[in-house]
DNA sequence: GAGAGTCCGTACAGTAATGTATGTTGTCTG
DNA sequence: CAGACAACATACATTACTGTACGGACTCTC
């Protein structure tokens, strides 16, 4: 009831902050600058208001680092929720899968930085390790699943989904935010495909 | 003749410092905490020495990151033509990068850690971004002449080269740091150079 | 319409880091 | 042995944050 009472309150006077609009605003720096230049007084400035507010919805910095993450790894699963494969048109599914790693990741850049500053913060953040873990192996498992899905021989399944995962990966982190990179990611996006469904490459 | 006086004089007295020392120590804070949290007061603390000696071998914190990206960038250079494919057996150098770009790489954990600082630093620094552009782009090409005395067809090495570089870059930062790591490690190092052999994965 | 609670502003203390100016020591040179 | 210079220490001014204490406006409820 407190989020009706704050959208009837959101229409009037004064705009009414909530933290889901702090977070928002934290992601844009998160992007820009990385977990290491996220700094209070910068988002309260970009979003207009005193640092009293945020010390009102968050305990301290701490706080909103944890409440970040929390928010990050639960949208990532409900992504792969939204995505999971039925199993009614396996290769379509492989595309699917494939452009929301790759060309998706590509086009919405502010998403993409996210995920690496969150990946990258994880090399010094133990909760942030663990949860790039758990977002990790669940989306090698739903590779899993969709190589099973393929008609993969079950002993190769787990090293298929694991590289065809770090091959999306590394595509992230080395095409993206080049000149020509829509082209190169468009022809890797087909090569794991092509390699995904136990064709030679050629 | 200023190196071999240094040398010199390294022996009695004071140690004296050199500029190699201090990008030395650079490197353990960049490993552990990327450059957003590269302090001089606090490599000045592990060296044992004041900020005063800092600024005489830099001009300022800036020029010590320019001077740290340099020395990165030519050492992946070397370490590229040390390297270079000589084609007498191809397969032998294939396993050679394959265990240079991912196995060494888990196990020497402080080179990896600087490697991907200096990638993720690349997404707010354009310089860096210049430099990790070239490294990469020298690092494919050498990939398409291994592919190339493997006896792969022209059009494909383009795609090839590149699909094997983003999976062992993906590889590091998908796997490193994780239990099992090594294992997982090694069957993904098997499976690209069974791709890159032109192998079917069965 | 009085109080309670929500949301934000203001003011203050404290910390950490940078850059610079200047002092100090040892070492080489003539 | 008297500079000269290299390598570092010391001290100071400045900036950029953070967290907290408190104060004020606005809204809802009874």
């Amino acid at each position: 009831m407190a989020v009706t009472l704050q959208k009837a309150r959101k229409t009037p006077g004064k705009p009414q902050l909530t933290r889901d609009d702090w977070l928002d605003a934290a992601a844009g720096e998160v992007a820009s600058g990385g977990f290491g230049n996220l700094r209070v007084l910068t988002l309260a400035k970009k979003i207009g208001v005193t640092r009293g507010s945020f010390y009102w919805h968050f305990r301290d910095h701490e706080d909103l680092v944890t409440r970040f993450l929390d928010r990050w790894r639960d949208r990532r699963f409900v992504e792969l929720d939204y995505m999971k494969p039925k199993g009614d048109d396996p290769e379509q599914e492989l595309h699917q899968i494939l452009q929301l790693l790759l060309t998706d990741a590509s086009r919405n850049v502010r998403r993409l930085q996210v995920e690496l500053a969150v990946r990258d913060f994880a090399r010094r953040n133990e909760y942030a390790a663990k949860l790039v873990a758990e977002v990790d192996r669940a989306r090698v498992e739903q590779n899993k699943l969709l190589f099973r899905n393929l008609g993969a021989e079950e002993e190769r399944v787990e090293d298929l989904a694991t590289l065809m995962y770090v091959a999306t990966v590394g595509s992230q982190v080395v095409l993206t935010g080049r000149q020509g990179n829509e082209d190169a990611i468009r022809r890797i996006e087909q090569l794991v495909a092509r390699v995904a469904l136990g064709q030679r490459p050629d």
